[in-house]
DNA sequence: TGTTAGCACTCAGTAGAATTGAGTGCTAAC
DNA sequence: GTTAGCACTCAATTCTACTGAGTGCTAACA
């Protein structure tokens, strides 16, 4: 379904020049001015040789093939989903514009602070530059190590265990307890789980001893509901930025409903992007995604590359007629800028 | 501004019986349909043996006191915002529905977890209860004292330092030095740290030892960073839920689109919220919460109280014509059945 | 004095007819 | 293969007329 790269003759999707010049054309200008494009607009517009009613016959054949659509006879065409497509993958993606560049520098030079507060204000920086919704997603943990557990005395039954991983991760996880637990006996277990668990990651299951002791059973415990953890998607933190633009972006109430609806659910974004990235796409147009409230919306992702590694991803989400150009440029630079920040400071995400 | 509760007569607010009736009744109608209220509709509707002639006198008399307003001459006629802080005041609140007050005690008798999980979750149900977006603000920890400090050793001049309060909140924050850390040195800065911050509050001063060595300057940088945080109001976590139902419940694209970039800013969204608790009003319509953007909007809040404390509120937003009874039935019950699940288990937030 | 029947009036909303015009498909000539 | 020309289509716009919900006012009534 979806191609990738710029190979100039691979026979099924390929269109003569002058084809491929007038469905870029009505591509372009639809997504201008999101009316349904005339024949006549083309051949002034493209500066092809040639007149209106040339261009109508290409039309009627691209509409064959697919790549457009009329809303009604009397109308110009528009691009289907295929049309956008063939545009996302012919045209060149085009340069950040000077302005935004700029801005975009001056927030990674100056930003500082945890990883979730950079992602959480990267997000926003992002649907501002693009103007649509971003999303940036960091992807599962499940490889760092364990550098530090910790069992704090809440109340008498009820210690917090909080553990510290290479990736700079904290998670905090409550341990209740049926018997009372005194400071001595978070301590000493503390110091036990420290030595069971720093090293490890979490997928790898733990032998722990199965004494009946205060101590052990708070141990087992702890790693009981730490590693209960793994089967829902944690780790992966998502985080979205310019949410309100999806009532800029999209005209109908009911798909802002749904696009909304759909970036409530963490999962759902999660693996909307993971299953793009898994898949070496970049674009997702209408229903190329198996999303069906997402039809009539076109997700555009740049993974984040640390250390030659995947640690995550920035997506954006517009209605199919997005700025493919801008937005891929703005995607592409944001995660440059992301993945050279995590390089450059401490560990990443 | 804003009156509270129901004194049978104050004097400047309050109606004749008769006035208050048929205010209610074209209220409660305009909610239920969305559409002006004609004369006879209130004359057969709300049960007072009067002739739609004699509603129409006393419409008129509303519509003078700022109670009522008609879009155009030959329509019928809808509440304003002093209409509806009259219906709000003066009408009973309302009894939650069998059917969700059995979905919340399901929910509540089955809830686990850490705070925010459970707060999320909360605010989810809470959105799906009253069909309106939620928000769930727990409030400022500066009174919560810190149970016990860590650096963990990320890299050579990064480490990690993680703090756990009494209230179960963890915070963590990069300290970034200038010389090579070694694990003993953090270790030991570490001890210092737990002895010299343990059972204070964030909002107190604390005097740091001043010695040129890593130990010193290590434990000097970490209590900065660490008190740094207090003015940014952090600790204040939001969470909303169903957020997509803005784009069922207002009608005006653009209405739903500033709603949402309110809701965006996690601040705003707080400082509103506090504002409504500090003034002890529970209802904000239109205009009565500063908010310019949500001058079509309705606010309702519930505190939740944990052991005498108030420890954050829940909230719903939506349209003025919003179902204040069921709504603000919701939001109590919620905020009670939190309050008691807080008070049940562990620290509240 | 308060209530009400009656009536003229207002005006958004709807429906239907006429018009416009952007844009098409086809054909015949270049 | 290209294009000028033309008949045709059909959404969108404009106009008119009509409808009817609802009002305000007045005059009569209890």
């Amino acid at each position: 379904m979806a191609r990738r790269s710029t190979p100039p003759h691979s026979a099924d999707t390929d269109l003569d020049a002058r084809k491929a010049t007038i469905l870029e054309a009505v591509v372009a200008e639809h997504i201008d001015t999101a009316q349904p494009v005339g024949s006549s607009a083309v051949a002034q517009h493209a500066d092809l040789g040639v007149s209106s009613a040339t261009v109508r016959n290409e039309m009627v054949s691209l509409e064959r093939e697919g790549y457009l659509a009329q809303p009604h006879t009397s109308a110009g065409r528009i691009p289907t989903d295929k049309g956008y497509r063939y545009f996302v993958d012919h045209v060149a993606s085009g340069e950040l514009g000077a302005a935004q560049q700029y801005q975009l520098r001056d927030f990674f030079s100056g930003v500082r602070g945890e990883v979730e507060d950079v992602l959480e204000r990267t997000s926003a920086l992002l649907a501002q530059l693009s103007g649509y919704t971003s999303v940036i997603v960091g992807t599962s943990t499940s490889h760092a190590t364990v550098l530090s557990v910790q069992l704090v005395n809440l109340e008498r039954r009820h210690q917090l265990l909080v553990t510290v991983f290479s990736d700079g991760t904290v998670l905090k996880h409550s341990v209740l307890t049926s018997i009372d637990i005194d400071y001595a006996t978070c301590l000493e277990a503390s110091s036990q789980l420290n030595a069971l668990l720093i090293g490890t990651t979490l997928d790898v299951p733990v032998q722990v001893p199965s004494r009946p002791d205060a101590v052990s059973l708070l141990i087992a415990e702890a790693v009981a509901v730490l590693h209960a953890e793994r089967p829902a998607k944690d780790g992966e933190k998502v985080f979205i930025g310019g949410a309100s633009k999806v009532a800029e972006v999209f005209d109908s109430v009911e798909t802002v409903r749904q696009v909304l609806s759909i970036l409530e659910e963490e999962l759902l974004v999660v693996s909307l992007v993971e299953d793009m990235l898994d898949r070496g796409v970049s674009v997702a147009i209408g229903s190329e995604h198996g999303f069906a409230p997402l039809s009539s919306a076109a997700v555009v992702v740049a993974p984040v590359h640390v250390d030659g590694v995947t640690t995550g991803a920035v997506g954006l989400i517009g209605p199919t007629r997005m700025k493919y150009q801008e937005v891929m440029a703005a995607a592409n630079a944001v995660s440059k800028n992301l993945a050279h920040h995590f390089e450059g400071s401490a560990g990443g995400d």
